[in-house]
DNA sequence: CTCAGACAATATTTATCCGAGTTAGCACAG
DNA sequence: CTGTGCTAACTCGGATAAATATTGTCTGAG
């Protein structure tokens, strides 16, 4: 539902939120920073500089920084970033429900559910709480800070390809 | 969000909703009657009766049949049978939401807003509206009715392979 | 450093196929 | 009328294949 692009574009957009007012950030720092590829990183910033959430400055300290205050970008601005559209609905949008079958009642209240749901939350609200304020119980492991979980339907723990090749600091 | 196999799961319920009550309905007479493929239609079936959503009868006058009542099958209940339960959290399930960080709060917040959405829904209901009840405007198609529309994000309109190699009736 | 893709690797979804087993229908011999 | 054998239509549990989507890398130009 929230594929691990979009959870990286969260990521590092709580770290530039946390990162002092103005500051420009390059790939390879936040890469480095989250423990993830710069490659990778750099292509997810870039989508989050089209969508104009990130702004871009060019040259040798080129990089990346917010393009709106923190309470201005919706956690559904960035999946929408990485993922496209929420979609629209499982029928063509049709104005008028009352004459579309029940189905198609059910998808577009499904999509609103989803809108809604990621519209609450801000940048500004992911970044004043970016991590667990306690030690997680077993061998529970936080997503914003790095360990990635299989989040597939009945998704199992596992590594992330990532994780395994880029060393943590 | 909703998969290919989901629709066709909740197609073919409903067609078996709409049907007499106790009525045996092969996999291949399903598929023929929706425009579909009967291998395809099978195994959609078969995760349907894993679920105990259906009932199958062997042999030769073998099918499947609704084991519940259409008013107790949510939509919940269809989508996880063909997709695996939508998923638990992005972090690891954990009771106390209190230590977990605002990103894990949003995403079980965004798991719970799809699971309620679908489960307000009933085959019943999606039985008793199965169809639109006007032409719907411009080249709009049902998806219920078997027309394919891509629901991938930012989905353009296109026509199943199935559609193209099966003929409908 | 960014950018806009092209490309590659991996994962998931869609779709088909197969052998073993179950059940019913039918032809035929007795 | 009964028993037998064959055939057909089904289920089941996977394995396999094709198509599509996601993740991740790379490159040249700026």
């Amino acid at each position: 539902m929230i594929t691990k692009t979009s959870l990286l574009a969260t990521r590092a957009l709580v770290f530039l939120a946390e990162a002092e007012q103005g500051v420009v950030a390059s790939p390879r720092s936040i890469a480095a920073r989250l423990g993830e590829s710069p490659a990778y990183m750099a292509k997810v910033l870039r989508s989050l500089v089209k969508a104009g959430i990130l702004r871009a400055e060019h040259g040798r300290k080129g990089g990346v920084l917010l393009n709106r205050r923190s309470s201005d970008v919706t956690l559904l601005a960035i999946v929408e970033a990485c993922q496209g559209a929420i979609a629209g609905s499982y029928c063509q949008d049709i104005d008028d429900l009352r004459i579309t079958c029940a189905f198609h009642k059910a998808a577009v209240e499904l999509r609103d559910s989803v809108v809604n749901a990621l519209s609450r939350w801000t940048l500004e609200q992911l970044a004043a709480s970016p991590r667990p304020t306690k030690r997680l119980p077993g061998d529970a492991h936080c997503m914003m800070v790095g360990f990635a979980v299989s989040i597939a339907p009945g998704g199992a723990g596992t590594r992330s390809r990532s994780q395994k090749r880029t060393r943590r600091r």
